[in-house]
RNA sequence: GGGCGGGUAGCUCAGUGGGAGAGCAUCGGCCUUACAAGCCGGGGGUCGGAGGUUCAAAACCUCUCCCGCCUACCA
């Protein structure tokens, strides 16, 4: 084996083995418990970025863990067709040839895109399975698949049939680039800093004027109205009066209506009821005319007068140029506000009063709030189900349908002869009652209309399958709290509604990968690092450690390379910690598990093994991932590495001959297979690779070889207690030799009064000698050995006598130290101690606790003490 | 406007009522044949601030100061 793990060699090796064996494939008609998770679809246009990573990361953990642990674990892969997204990556292609996509028609257009779904499209996957990803590969969808269509078309179908789905005027986001109507979800509000501008709206009767505050001037071309609050003294007055428009000279009513906050600006609102939300439902209820002035690419339209033809920004500060030479403007306020921006090409957003398809969404969520409220959908950490609570509660409909070409197109078609509407999961193309030809919506659907789906669709809904029967509601979905609402509520709105089930029993939601500044990553910051040269760099194994290791819940994940490097110096030890056991072992110490070692180290290993065990399944069942990860990490490298096979070496090198070696080398067997097998989920790469060199497996891959169990007959604590103080015994020397320099190739002399405790210490008193570097290691009761520095672990003391090895005053200086601590520490005790309420009220075991701890403080004061004097006397000399 | 999260060692973070922890960084000593991507040892924190509850608070309550995020139909 080689001295340093080289992680690439071997990671493309076992990827095939395992999907060329089928370990990936789930079967549903086999034994064990289902434990089924779906992926959260990456784009299609997806590359891998840390979000998918950690992702990704956490989810095969999951997957692997249940699966050795012997469930029926399936994990479904797919990709999203991520409408817009997708359409402008490919418009972008299209831009780069001179042509767009009306000149090449609807038709070719959503070819074309299909074309380089076809070519790209695979990226994101490949990347997946770079990650080591265990996905049912056989299983893999697309949201437009036939199948995943087929089902988008009948919960369409079914939803316009209930009552839910309209079509209807109202104000949707429009954003001008994509040219399509967006979800308020779509729309991000940035807080931007802009102005309120204050203008004048001259009265009719040319009695005055009344002002206006505005954040968005171009909008009063399409005024057609001005409103007060009727409760406002300043302004009641004023109803039923005109004013005139300025620039666009034409009368419009002062009106009154409640909706107005007379807290606000000046108290008086222009009302646009093409371009904004409220001032629509005011001029439903005030019957008012409604006047676009923007088109869809966000230029100002005919209504604008001499405006037409000019950009929406342009034309705003044109047009309060304009104002402020006919002295209509007041004033100019600085303001901040949010504005609504596209959320994939950032650009600006219009409201804008617009025909599209709805959703009604209230009757969904109901049901969806109460599966969460009793549990059957648990969100973790619990925190989110307080956000999750206010959105759904304050839900709106959901403005579905888009103006884009990539997508689902909705199952609508009309009779333009009669102006019938159909609504059908089969394509239709004549009309029943007027026989003329029927012309299919444009519109597609939102793309989150059918990853909302996704548990189900996958799984083969519409159809009764075997796979749905068996998988369906999926475990656990693991995903971040920036699609909550996008997505996981829409898969337990719809998974109740259509499968009379919440798709999932818990939600694990986790955190954000940011940068080691705790920013954002994002390409215009340049800060993002990228997981695949991170794997290239260090290693999946490595990375995917990482990831796990601060993945604590409820917080960001601040990456930085360095701690990859950290990971991958573990990765390593466990390379080499497992070539050294392999020269231990082979075919025939595995089967040797019945005579019991009643060697200390082995008792030891294998009873800690067993805690560690039981904390690492509990902490994956909890998706505490950095709690498992640092659990197995100490394990390995504190006590297998530093203390069990540094101590083994003495035995199984013959230096000492009172244990039987063959016993220990079969623990090492045991213990290097059950540590490979529990740091398999979270390294899958290099723990096969050292598992195939095992001279006995009980499987032909780890993948599919039993997690361990905790095994209660291996618990030791007596073995632990004892272990305990042999460690504390070579610490408390290596202690002495570190800090009074004594150089590591200098054997020293050792001394221990252990008040009858002595025996385990003479039974590993080469052990001992042999971690610590000690000669000649005696045993004693009567009085210490003169000249020696000391040291005491739990009561039993250490010696090393000094002679001319070490510089007396140094030695002063160590016990005056650990005096010093002892005095605050002691002081603080007794305070406690002698405090009569705690006495009275505290726990006996904690005033025993408490008690004990303090017992053992002031006995190591008094050994102190006397080592003190004892070294004064040798400055002295 | 509403809501949420965070402020613990130089850095990144664990730690939800009884002796302040880890990794990295740092300092000192070691090429001890599994591993220098390593081994051994050390230093370093009035747990954001104030008050309160309690025998006991980093943790619970109140207030407060910073940082971050989500959400919203105040133009």
């Amino acid at each position: 084996m080689e001295k340093v793990f080289n992680p690439h060699t071997i990671e493309g090796k076992w990827y095939e083995l395992w999907v060329k064996n089928g370990y990936f494939t789930a079967n549903n008609s086999v034994e064990g418990e289902p434990f089924s998770i779906v992926i959260p679809p990456p784009n299609v246009t997806g590359m891998l970025h840390m979000g998918h990573a950690l992702n990704n990361t956490l989810q095969d953990i999951i997957t692997r863990y249940k699966r050795m642990a012997g469930f029926n674990a399936l994990w479904v892969p797919g990709t999203d067709h991520a409408g817009i997204a997708t359409q402008n990556v490919v418009e972008r292609e299209l831009a780069k040839e001179g042509l767009n996509r009306e000149m090449l028609g609807r038709e070719k257009f959503v070819d074309r895109v299909w074309e380089w779904k076809e070519q790209s499209g695979n990226t994101i996957i490949e990347q997946l399975k770079r990650l080591g990803c265990s996905c049912d590969w056989s299983r893999q969808r697309f949201t437009m698949d036939a199948g995943l269509s087929r089902a988008v078309r009948e919960v369409f179908v079914r939803l316009y049939n209930e009552g839910l789905i309209y079509r209807d005027n109202y104000i949707i986001n429009w954003c001008p680039r994509c040219k399509t109507a967006l979800s308020d979800l779509e729309a991000e509000h940035e807080l931007t800093n802009g102005s309120l501008w204050h203008i004048r709206y001259p009265l009719a009767d040319g009695s005055g004027h009344l002002i206006v505050a505005t954040t968005r001037p171009e909008t009063m071309l399409g005024d057609t109205a001005i409103a007060v609050n009727p409760s406002d003294e300043r302004y009641a007055p004023y109803i039923g009066k005109d004013v005139i428009l300025p620039i666009v000279d034409k009368r419009i009513p002062v009106i009154g209506d409640s909706y107005v906050d007379v807290t606000f600006g000046t108290g008086v609102l222009k009302v646009t009821p093409a371009h904004d939300l409220n001032d629509f439902e005011i001029s439903k209820r005030c019957n008012l005319d409604v006047v676009k002035v923007i088109d869809d690419d966000g230029r100002m339209n005919e209504n604008a007068v001499h405006f037409k033809g000019m950009d929406r920004f342009e034309c705003r500060e044109r047009i309060v140029e304009e104002l402020d030479k006919k002295g209509l403007l007041e004033k100019i306020e600085p303001y901040a506000l949010g504005v609504g921006k596209c959320y994939r090409c950032k650009t600006v957003v219009e409201p804008s009063l617009s025909r599209q398809w709805f959703l009604k969404m209230k009757p969904l969520a109901e049901p969806a709030i109460e599966a969460v409220r009793n549990h059957q959908v648990r969100i973790i950490p619990e925190m989110w189900e307080k956000t999750y609570f206010e959105w759904m509660e304050n839900i709106r409909d959901w403005c579905i349908s888009r103006q884009i070409w990539w997508g689902h197109r909705l199952p609508v078609w009309y009779c333009d002869r009669c102006d019938r509407t159909y609504v059908s999961a089969e394509d239709l193309s004549t009309c029943e009652v007027c026989k003329g030809d029927l012309r299919q919506e444009s519109d597609v659907l939102d793309t989150w209309f059918s990853s909302g789906l996704w548990p189900f669709s996958t799984l083969g809904w519409p159809d009764d399958t075997k796979d749905l029967r068996t998988y369906y509601p999926t475990s656990v979905l693991i995903t971040a709290f920036d699609i909550l609402f996008f997505w996981v509520a829409r898969m337990i709105m719809m998974g109740i509604r259509f499968m009379g089930q919440v798709p999932f029993r818990e939600v694990y939601i986790h955190a954000l990968v940011r940068d080691a500044e705790g920013k954002k990553m994002s390409k215009s910051k340049g800060n993002v690092i990228d997981p695949l040269l991170m794997i290239d760099e260090y290693g999946t194994d490595a990375f995917r450690f990482a990831l796990a290791m601060l993945a604590a819940q409820g917080r960001d994940i601040l990456l930085s390379e360095e701690r990859v490097e950290g990971v991958r110096n573990f990765v390593n030890k466990v390379w080499n910690a497992s070539k050294l056991s392999l020269t231990f072992i082979d075919s025939g110490t595995a089967g040797i598990e019945s005579g019991k070692s009643a060697f200390l180290p082995d008792r030891w290993i294998r009873s800690r093994l067993q805690k560690v065990v039981r904390e690492l399944s509990e902490s994956i069942e909890k998706y505490r991932f950095n709690e498992a990860a640092n659990a197995v990490y100490s394990f390995v490298w504190h006590e297998y590495c530093d203390w069990y096979l540094e101590m083994v070496k003495p035995n199984l090198y013959g230096k000492v001959d009172s244990f039987d070696p063959s016993l220990t080398r079969s623990v090492i067997h045991r213990t290097l297979s059950d540590i490979l097998k529990m740091l398999h989920p979270l390294m899958p790469f290099v723990t096969e690779e050292i598992y195939q060199r095992l001279p006995v497996r009980e499987s032909e891959s780890i993948m599919v070889a039993p997690f361990p169990k905790y095994t209660e007959a291996e618990v030791d604590e007596a073995a632990e207690q004892e272990m305990d103080l042999v460690m504390g015994i070579v610490d408390v020397v290596r202690n002495i030799r570190g800090e009074t320099g004594i150089a590591p190739n200098v054997r020293v002399e050792a001394v221990v009064r252990a008040d009858g405790r002595a025996s385990i210490l003479q039974e590993y008193g080469y052990y001992i000698k042999e971690l610590a570097k000690i000669e000649h290691l005696a045993f004693m009761d009567g009085r210490p050995p003169e000249q020696s520095a000391v040291g005491v672990y739990k009561g039993i003391e250490v010696f090393v006598p000094l002679k001319s090895l070490i510089d007396v005053s140094k030695e002063l200086g160590r016990v005056a130290k650990e005096l010093q601590k002892i005095e605050e520490d002691s002081e603080r005790l007794l305070k406690k101690l002698n405090n009569p309420s705690f006495r009275e009220k505290a726990p006996a075991e904690v005033i025993a606790k408490n008690q004990e701890t303090f017992d053992e403080l002031m006995k190591k004061k008094e050994k102190l003490v006397s080592s003190r004097e004892l070294l004064e006397n040798l400055a002295g000399n």
